[in-house]
DNA sequence: GTATAATAGTTAATATATTAATTATTACAC
DNA sequence: GTGTAATAATTAATATATTAACTATTATAC
């Protein structure tokens, strides 16, 4: 029998509800949302990146990424510098200050998943990876519904 | 070595956005979010349900909850109704078109769920929820942050 | 070479999430 | 019984998410 508590979503949401309290504690702590530290955490190891890929990066789509960033910005977090070779490209990169921040808060995340991964062991977050992306892989569209229907009426010039 | 892309929350939120569009489509299709399923789930088997026990349930808190029941209350899914017992509650109820809706998607979200579930074996599918349903007891803290911290001066008569 | 399509970033409109503060009501201490 | 704490739902303020539409720029077809 199926219940809808074992469907993917509601297991990853309620999963996720219950691991973040001590991730978003930390981020207030620094006065940094959740989406402006995944943002960081790309500059952190890039030095350099346009919006788009930012945004495939984070997995913040590009429209509320103009928003975190702008916020990022007037914190003095990251500057934009538009592309010279191609004007439409603009470039993030980070201050000084966000590597400081980085510095700071990077060790008390490791600490907190390490705190987590008392818990499980290595082999069993390595099967849970390794099954989500199987499932992230699958791209099941089932039910005949699909993500880009097309309206009814086009094809006709 | 720790790459912050295998931390939990990372590894959720990527496998989360990878499964979530068949979903997103088949709500839309039927002119819903997916909180408003979320909302509709629980109504499905309980009838009536307070607010405050719907906000434990579907994982949204009680304040956005509001805004989640009041448009559903103008698309005429839900009715609210203030108990007489305790004037402070509100009754949740689904009207019978939020019920025939439920009829309607239930089905096709159970499609999305076995596509995905041929993915995986039903074994490594438990394994994941057992494992993730051990990571959520943790209620790991590390780093000494602490959710609830209480400020500085407080204790002071 | 020019019209048209494609791309990068943004704006607009609507729906949620999160924290703090408010209101109404009930429970409890005394 | 009255004052105070606790609870249920809400409002307020700010930050995101999502889809569609728009602007500037570059690529492509012809």
């Amino acid at each position: 029998m199926h219940s809808f508590d074992d469907s993917v979503p509601t297991t990853l949401y309620r999963a996720l509800d219950a691991v973040m309290p001590p991730y978003r504690a930390l981020f207030k702590a620094h006065k940094i949302t959740e989406p402006q530290w995944r943002v960081l955490r790309v500059l952190w190891s890039s030095e350099k990146v346009t919006s788009a890929e930012l945004s495939r990066r984070t997995l913040i789509q590009a429209p509320s990424l103009v928003g975190v960033l702008d916020r990022m910005e007037s914190k003095k977090l990251i500057t934009r510098l538009r592309s010279t070779s191609d004007r439409r490209q603009i470039y993030i990169r980070p201050t000084a200050q966000s590597r400081a921040l980085e510095k700071k808060v990077s060790p008390q995340l490791l600490a907190i998943h390490q705190s987590f991964m008392k818990t499980v062991s290595t082999n069993e977050w390595e099967q849970v990876k390794n099954v989500l992306e199987k499932l992230a892989g699958a791209t099941a569209v089932g039910a005949g519904i699909q993500p880009d229907k097309v309206k009814a009426g086009d094809g006709m010039p």
